[in-house]
DNA sequence: TATGAATGAGGGTTCATTCAT
DNA sequence: TATGAATGAACCCTCATTCAT
């Protein structure tokens, strides 16, 4: 869960050496498209055009154009998931985090800098789920039940210690999953905007939940 | 800001005289499909098909597809900010509520309630603003300038009687509104599987919302 | 084949007392609409629209679209073979018309008047005749049989006098409606444009039809 | 202005290496279908199936209907006045012409082969420019303005020599026109008939422009 | 007589996908 | 591997016409 640089998702896709540089074209453009217009309204026709492609090579390297679609957003998820699969929470718990607050500070931060370098593929995530049952399914399996299971045991550490509020567990997660999301949903919204100063607001959102989630 | 029974959108729809009996269908119709395939991916012929209606009679009433999705969201949009319209704030500070937490229980309960009777087409509201600039600039116009300059009105006011954190209004607003938002979210995801408390989660979620903005 | 004025047939549309008040406007709109955009790029939504008129209304007068047209070009043709077909020869040759020239002088300026009052019907005619074999078999009808039988007896005629060339007779008429129609064309092309002097192209035209024709 | 073999338009097109075989058919099956029931009440899905081909094939070579129209009047027109371009006036008027009457004669015949061949297309162009403003004008600018100049320049010739008549060479180009745009005409409509000598009437006219032209 | 809601066939066009080159 | 011509189903929408009011 430290800060150290990741690369982004789509700065992986162009330096996959499995991946023609017809593909990489294919993949920029297909994000680009579907984040900006959605799935169901961005034609293959658009996609091959925008990437400078003849329509039937797409179809070359993805059979259908879900296909494109989920070549997309899977490896998005594993990504997105990535640190907390990885993680070995005793060892954070024990050794790098003694306050609830510094592991949530930490752990928004650094999604936070994922989901900012990845905005593209995160809207075309949240976008398209209430869309395809498929999608919802894969996404329910990864984030629902692998990273939230993780959460859920760290929050019953944080619990057991006496951190945080005795609530189920599953709804803390929820809470703090609603309150980030929230945050950048605006920050889509207002960046750019005179009013908008996301250092500021990000720190008032990790207040707010930490406060939320306060003990009594 | 009452419990008080509200009809829901689409009963409202379903009673105006103005209204063909066959544009009834056609609405009906639409809801469903929007909301659940999204408006890109639904065929104004499946509308037709789903309202036992002829295609033709679909434009004889919406000129185009965009007007049918424009004539249910709008409405939509009135009713959602209605109730924050019309209330009179000073009134409703004095006399209705003494404490924050009151004020906001009540609220939440009544936008819960008008939510959860018009749940598909605030789906369809929030799944498409991302696609239609024209949406989303109505949206921002609504509930973006009179409704947030109204709660931004009332955070003010707890905050001169020192009930809540000194943090810009603003923010408070956005905060509130995420986890209501991530809440329905969760709602509409879970509904129906075993682990899913509804009334419990709600209860959670002001909580929260309550802690995260103590003072202090 | 004097010069008395008549009036326009859309006039007489306007003052016949059969017509009910919304039939002539749909008439009016019909002539306006087939002579702009042509009979098959005009809806009758458009044509009722313009005449302020029902859709439906339309039907009650007229059964299909094509009646409607044929309404119009009928009468069209009527009155623009009348004269031909109610001057008595022997008198008008004996008595009204010594020479050719001053006939055909004449009636060029009387059809020519008829055709200026009658412009947009006139064009309907002439453009939609390609597209309707019952309208084309029409006109030869009206047009080629009547008319030309006609002007084939006033040719000869002069033709045993000696006035004119010894050409078919049936050419020499061609010829002239040829002429005349080159001069109507040219008329609705270029009127207006300031190159354009009306009067004085049409005696060009009466001068070249006469020494077209001239013996020898 | 000789009398060599041009190959028609139509053939053009089916030599030209730069279409596909299904874009000849296409196009033979559009040209067919426009001259005879107009443009606008030729549907795609009958041009489709007249040439053998998918209705979405077309709209891969023309991405409108209107294109494809397009794509059969501009080499239509490009063709029609190119004899009119190419041609160097002071040696046709030194060396192959003495007399007007043979430079009439050869032009007529020369562009009278030039509509038999491409009867259908002509058809086209003439039935559809009183619908199409954008067809009227590159008419105009084609015809009116550089072929019309080139014979107002011929007129001036023949006049300043003396041999016709001193009115307005505009004119004289128009009159010349009609009668022979009237021949053309006539040919169409009564082509098959039995009264109809094409060959006979083609001398008339050309001796009614000759006679009609004459000085005096 | 006049309306305008309703129809469903058909309009032009776009779509994802296939396949010979 | 990459192409782009070809497909035909499906797209949104318009059409002329009918009919209950």
């Amino acid at each position: 869960m430290s800060h150290n640089q990741e690369t982004s998702l789509e700065q992986l896709f162009m330096n996959d050496d499995s991946l023609t540089e017809k593909q990489k074209k294919i993949l920029a453009a297909a994000i680009e498209s579907f984040s900006e217009k959605g799935y169901a309204a961005t034609s293959t026709n658009a996609i091959a055009k925008k990437a400078g492609v003849a329509e039937g090579t797409i179809f070359r390297h993805y059979k259908t154009k879900k296909e494109l679609l989920l070549s997309i957003t899977a490896p998005m998820m594993a990504k997105m998931i990535a640190p907390f699969v990885i993680m070995d929470i005793n060892k954070v718990l024990e050794h790098d985090y003694d306050h609830l607050e510094d592991f949530l500070r930490a752990m928004v931060k650094n999604r936070m800098e994922f989901i900012k370098k990845n905005a593209a593929m995160v809207k075309i995530l949240l976008q398209e789920i209430p869309f395809h049952p498929d999608l919802r399914e894969q996404f329910i399996e990864n984030i629902g039940k692998k990273v939230f299971g993780r959460f859920v045991e760290l929050v019953k550490y944080y619990q057991d210690k006496g951190d945080i509020i005795d609530m189920e567990p599953s709804s803390v997660v929820r809470l703090i999953a609603a309150s980030l999301i929230g945050y950048v949903g605006a920050h889509q919204l207002m960046s750019g905007s005179p009013g908008w100063n996301s250092e500021k607001e990000l720190e008032n959102s990790i207040h707010y939940i930490m406060h939320g989630l306060k003990k009594g």
